[in-house]
DNA sequence: TTGGACATGTAACGGGTTACATGATTGA
DNA sequence: TCAATCATGTAACCCGTTACATGTCCAA
């Protein structure tokens, strides 16, 4: 991935500068939920892709304000070109509430009560994602292209899961309908014996 | 996140030690799509934890070999137990494909044969972590909490929702029945337009 | 006149990986 | 006996963020 590819990228929409850039790195991110990038990594980077000339660099006048607009070169093109027909990377996901719940056990480890809450937080965050993600889609402003209205399906579809699956978790978590513990080697059992053991 | 929580987790499960972490991260890791951890973050890390005195380490004997077991302390628990109640972060994705996808324009940038590849080896590698996740899922010998397994759920149905875009999507590439392009602002009209003019 | 968005940049730091180094045990 | 797996560790490096520094323009 790396932020060389993602500039390129944005740039290859329209010339930009790197106030610019990250401003549409994190609306259109918000949709593709490909995050942020921060001003320490844009500009030095900018710089680079300027020495090894992908991009070139003139001043512009921004609604009265002078900015350093990036374009890019030949080379810039052959550069985007190149990288889409590489074989892309897995896809890297961190999600820690999911992962603490990897660790949880109803009565043993982690507060029912603090999970319930975690979750609906996390409704919350989805919920506000699929109406920006509507909104989005309904408004005669925003540019997209064919291909990418495919990826952004796959956001829509991916949100939609998630919120069935959130009240799906929570009914069964406040109904206490859990799954059974599978445990065949008495290995959380030890665990907790352990645990309680501890000074 | 961090190494740190990954690691007192697991150990939770069981006294391990850092090679045997590593493994259980990676095939526990598959279903619940954490990747992998470097020796180079486990090793130096433990000894950390050890200091701080969350974890403590003792010699055995594991099939005639000689390894540094973990377990934890009560501060370890605690540690453990505060980091569960803590709001996680917001999950991060980092999908190369997608963000590929959304700077592709059929017939003006990336060539269209390579994107049915890239999704061809999406669908297998999906379609094989569906396969390992259902092994998993009968198999006797694998120990799941009650929560972890409303966790799992999310995986798989994640898994599915993916296969079904990847066909869905792989279609519509094959039978050229692409989304209209939006573009109200002329932005990619006027971007292949500058593209062309490069030298 | 002042706070907030616009705009560009650097230096220090952090959290991880890669590559390297080493050695024991086991099964083909 | 030789390759693979088990097992532990360090040092160099990379890629990013955080925090800091600086200045402009506009609207309330």
């Amino acid at each position: 991935m790396s932020i060389k590819h993602i500039l390129l990228g944005v740039i290859s929409w329209y010339p930009a500068s790197g106030y610019g850039i990250k401003k549409e790195v994190e609306y259109k991110g918000r949709e593709q939920s490909w995050g942020s990038i921060s001003y320490g990594s844009i500009y030095p980077q900018l710089k680079k892709l300027e020495e090894e000339h992908f991009i070139y660099c003139y001043e512009a006048q921004e609604h009265g304000r002078a900015t350093k607009v990036y374009d890019l070169t030949k080379k810039g093109w052959d550069e985007l070109e190149s990288w889409l027909s590489e074989t892309p990377q897995q896809p890297i996901v961190r999600d820690e509430l999911r992962m603490k719940m990897s660790f949880w056990k109803a009565g043993h480890l982690g507060d029912v009560q603090h999970l319930i809450r975690h979750l609906e937080q996390r409704k919350e965050a989805s919920h506000q994602m699929l109406e920006h993600y509507k909104g989005w889609e309904n408004n005669d402003i925003s540019m997209i292209t064919d291909i990418a209205a495919l990826s952004m399906e796959y956001t829509n579809l991916h949100l939609k899961m998630e919120l069935e699956w959130i009240e799906k978790t929570l009914r069964r978590l406040r109904e206490q309908d859990l799954p059974t513990t599978k445990d065949p080697n008495h290995l959380l059992e030890k665990a907790y014996k352990r645990k309680a053991q501890q000074i």
